[in-house]
DNA sequence: GCCAACGTTGGC
DNA sequence: GCCAACGTTGGC
């Protein structure tokens, strides 16, 4: 089983929307570095769910891979913000897995306290200058940021 | 709102 | 293939 990190703006898709709607097609991402990861999500795979561009930005629940990833359907719809006018049904370009939710964190783990935890310093999110809103995390850094919602704040 | 770091586009 | 211009992401 693999881990991932997926970013998401709370005030488009927060981790409380995951809950209401229990499971949601991951669709709208438009990289491909990104595009690639959600291609090799498999079903039971795990997701930290991440708040950007918040006031608040930090990890905020964890979501798991209920459907591996199919032609995100917002491509063919010139209507959408999500529109590829390049991409066709033979060819599709981009890909939504479906996710369900798993829990909301009983606290946001914040970025800055992200940023003093020795054992995750070597996190894609955490790299300089860094922007993918898909990315893998290893097993460890799973259970870090785990255990570290189960906690009390990390200080210094 | 600012701006650094990226990614994409398109002319050549 | 190069690279300048432009657009986007996302922390602060």
């Amino acid at each position: 089983m693999a881990y991932w990190l997926v970013k998401s703006e709370p005030s488009v898709y927060s981790i409380g929307d995951l809950r209401r709607d229990r499971s949601t097609l991951w669709t709208g991402v438009r990289n491909y570095q990104a595009r690639n990861y959600l291609r090799s999500m498999t079903k039971g795979d795990e997701v930290l769910f991440y708040h950007s561009n918040n006031d608040v930005t930090g990890i905020a629940g964890i979501a798991k891979v209920s459907a591996p990833a199919e032609a995100d359907e917002s491509q063919f719809d010139a209507k959408s913000e999500y529109y590829d006018p390049k991409a066709t049904k033979e060819e599709p370009r981009w890909f939504a897995p479906e996710i369900r939710f798993v829990k909301a964190f009983a606290r946001i783990v914040e970025l800055a306290e992200l940023k003093k935890v020795r054992a995750l310093s070597k996190m894609e999110l955490l790299r300089k200058g860094s922007r993918l809103s898909v990315q893998p995390v290893t097993p460890d850094e799973f259970e870090q940021i785990s255990a570290l919602a189960d906690g009390d704040p990390v200080r210094k």
